[in-house]
This record gives C-alpha cells, structure tokens and sequence, in this order.
DNA sequence: GGAATCAGTGAACGTTGTTTACCCTGGCAA
DNA sequence: TTGCCAGGGTAAACAACGTTCACTGATTCC
C-alpha cells in the first residue's frame, strides 16, 4: 500500500541525507577528521559506497556540507546564550558569546578543526564555488554584528574610534559588503574583525594543542585576554 | 675505489635523509599537504616506498621531522631579522619579528599550515612522545623571549603590569618551566603568549582564507593590531 | 500498462601506507 | 684473501581508500 503522498520520493531522500551526515559526524567526532571516509559512512548506514554518491557528488561535497551545517550548529549555540542573556549590556553579552565560542570548541574539537583549521583541499576547492559555506560564516559574523551594532547604536564611538578613515574601511571591507550589502556599520564590522581573530587565535591555539609546551590550562590567560578586548570594544 | 672513510655509511645515509626530506618538502609546496605521499616520494627519489622504511619508522615520523626542520627554518628568519636590527629598541624589534612571522607564513602556506594548523592526527601523536618538536617550537618562543626580555631588563613593567600575581603564573606555566626551566621573568613569559595568540590568529585566518568572506587584503588590520599588541607590551 | 527515473549493487581501477620475504653489495674481521 | 653479516633496496602482497561503470529492481509518472 505504501501510502502515496506527492512528495514521498523526497521525504525518503531527505531522510537518507540526514542519515548519512549524522553517521559522519558520528565518525568525525569518534576518529577525528581522517576516520571520515565514504567506505565508513557506507557501512554505517548499511549500503554500499557507491550509493553515496546518489546522494553527495563526492566526499569533499558531503564534508562541505557538514562543515556548513557546524557553522549552524555553533551560531545557534552562540545565539542561544545571547539571547539568555538578553537584558545585559551589550558588551557583556558579547563576552558570553565568546565564553560560549570557546565552550563549544573545546567540546566540539573534530569539528571546529574542520570549520577553523587548515583547510582540506578539496573541499575549500569546493567552497570557492559554492557559496553556503561563506554564507554560514558570514551568518556567525553577523551574529556578532548583530550585539556589537546595539552597543555602537547607544555609544557611537567618540572620534577617531576605529584607527581607519571610513573610505579606507570601505575598501578594506568590500567582499562582504559586495555580497551582503550595508547591514551593519562599518566601525562595527572592523571592530569585529579585529577581536574575533584575537578570540580565534587563543581558542584555535589551545584546541589544537599549540599552547602545550608552555602551559595547560588556558583559561585565565582567556579571561584576561577577553577583558582586554571588550575593553577595547567600548572605546 | 671510493675513498674508504670510516663513517662512509654514515655519510652517505645522511645524504640519503636530507634528499628524502627535500623532496618531500618539494611536493609539499607543489601539492599541499596532502600531496606529500611516501610513494610520491620514492619516485622522486628513486627508490621504491618501503625503501623509505629504512630512513623513516613511518611517513608520520618523517612529516614530524619535516615540521621540526620547519621550526628552524622559521626561528631562523625571524632571529635574521632581529639581527638585522640588533640597534633599535627591543619592542620595535619584535614588531620587525612579528612582521617576519607574517612574510614567512604567507610565502609557505603549506608549511604554516603543517606546523600551526589543525594537527595530523598520527603526527600529534608522535609529537606526544618524541620531544623534538616542542623543543623547536619552544626555541622559536624564545627567540621573542630574548627580544622582549631585553626591554623588560630596562623597563621592568611598574607595579601590576602582567593581570596575573607571580604565583598563578608559575603555575601557568608549569609545562615550560618544567622543561626548560627559570631562563626567563614570568611577565616576558606570560607576555610572549598573550602577544603570540593575537599574532597567529590574525596571521593563521589569513593564510587560511578564513577572513576572505569579509576582507582580502588584511595588512592594514595586521599593522593596527600589532601597534595596538607592542602598546601593550610596553605597559 | 508501459516508460522513465531513481536507489542501490558488484566489480573494477588506481591510489595510498605498511609488512613480509628475499636479494645483493659494501665493510669488517679472521 | 676469504668469509660473513649488517644494511640498503626490491618485489609482492594486504587492507583500505575515492571513484567510475554497467547493471538490476523498484517506484513514480503519463
């Protein structure tokens, strides 16, 4: 019998999609990036490789699409305890959200290395065609954007606040706004920029072990590092 | 006849390893990392794969000999150029020194990648045991703790320069000072850090096309962050 | 009911790292 | 000079990988 509906066909297929990519992740997080392979997946899901294919264009395209899916993931993660905190001052709420970035790198490190780390060839190949990849990046950016326009809209930045003239940070910023257009001030976009490679420097460090020789437990030196940033964040 | 010295073995092994890594490190900037295959490396040479065997326990073994050779090589550029400024003022020089890091990173992507990236999984876990690769990665630290200890040395930071008492931080640090012991202050130490997580996540995001969303010429923001990083140092 | 599309399989190709058994040559000692 | 033996190198093989091709059944559509 098999009740007919219009869009049964899809509903299967969708189904075996998500299917496929929660046995990635699974293998992802279980063995790290190189555990991640079609032949793995395959058996996971019990089907032959070559069926994967009906599904994906190429392993490179399934990771990619993961990769964008993470970029949810951890957006929403970073949404979620913004909005918890939705009554606080704007600066405060950007320091939970990067209290919360790091949380989820450290939980999440397969993963954060796939979405942060060197990029895979293939799929960064793969990236510069295809453009969901840089639209979830750029959505976690205006996450951030998003908090850091509220503080600029009750204190817009006496003087010189952004060390860089308007047109320069124009030019300077022209990919995203060729894509994405004038949402959010400029001083807002740079001022973002400009904190998030320090958060992103101290997380990817410690995630990736580079801080191992000197020292283990980062946090301090990342609370410190936040206050300094957020301090300058309120210039 | 061939000249019957006594290490002649010696000699000709030794030449054998710096060939096996020179073509590795070939294809390496040829092909990415991922490029750099025992195989590969065995045409190149002219030799069969399990003849590497004899060189290297594994093509794990080999990469981590790689990235340790690539240490050098960086902490030898960056010692260049300080040298090279050896009369100006110790912060203008780690600027000179930062500036190096960045010029370096960006004329080998590949390597940056092999040595600061999303670790390999096998080659993190040699690096676990041999120590080798901290010891390199640590005298790279140094070369910057020499720099800034000099200008500690003249201005030794008045009153509570460094956020963290003593105390904390020779706990902070216990990995290092357990390896290499009391050769530096613990505010140059702590100061190093701090300063070295803001350089590589600007300078790492950009080599890895992790800002092209939003920017692609990233000098600029590098200067500002590094007068804003030295202004610190300079507290 | 026939045709076309889709999901899935099996076999194959060319890679890769690694192990094993074997060979040969150069260096050393008797 | 002779014998030996360790070390360098090879060929074959194994298991795993991504990917392609030809093919089969089922499902959907007209």
């Amino acid at each position: 019998m098999t009740t007919t509906t219009p869009g049964r066909r899809e509903r299967l297929r969708a189904e075996t999609v998500t299917e496929i990519k929660d046995s990635a992740r699974r293998l992802l997080v279980a063995g790290g990036p190189t555990a991640v392979s079609l032949r793995a997946i395959a058996r996971d899901v019990g089907m032959t490789a070559p069926a994967l294919y009906r599904y994906f264009a190429s392993l490179d395209a399934l990771v990619l699409a993961i990769v964008t899916d993470l970029f949810e993931d951890l957006r929403h993660a970073v949404e979620d305890v913004a909005a918890a905190h939705a009554d606080e001052e704007p600066l405060t709420r950007v320091g939970h959200m990067a209290r919360q970035f790091r949380r989820w790198a450290l939980a999440h490190p397969a993963e954060f290395a796939l979405m942060f780390g060197s990029p895979v060839p293939g799929v960064t190949q793969f990236a510069e065609q295809c453009t969901p990849l840089t639209d979830a990046g750029a959505r976690l950016g205006e996450t951030f954007f998003e908090v850091l326009g509220e503080h600029y809209a009750r204190h817009p930045f006496g003087g010189e606040p952004h060390d860089l003239p308007d047109p320069a940070l124009r030019e300077l910023f022209q990919p995203y706004l060729e894509t994405f257009g004038d949402r959010f001030p400029l001083p807002v976009i740079y001022l973002f920029v400009a904190a998030w490679t320090r958060l992103y420097g101290l997380v990817a460090m410690e995630v990736f072990g580079h801080l191992a020789w000197a020292m283990t437990d980062i946090e301090p030196l990342f609370e410190v590092e936040l206050a300094e940033t957020v301090r300058r964040l309120s210039r």
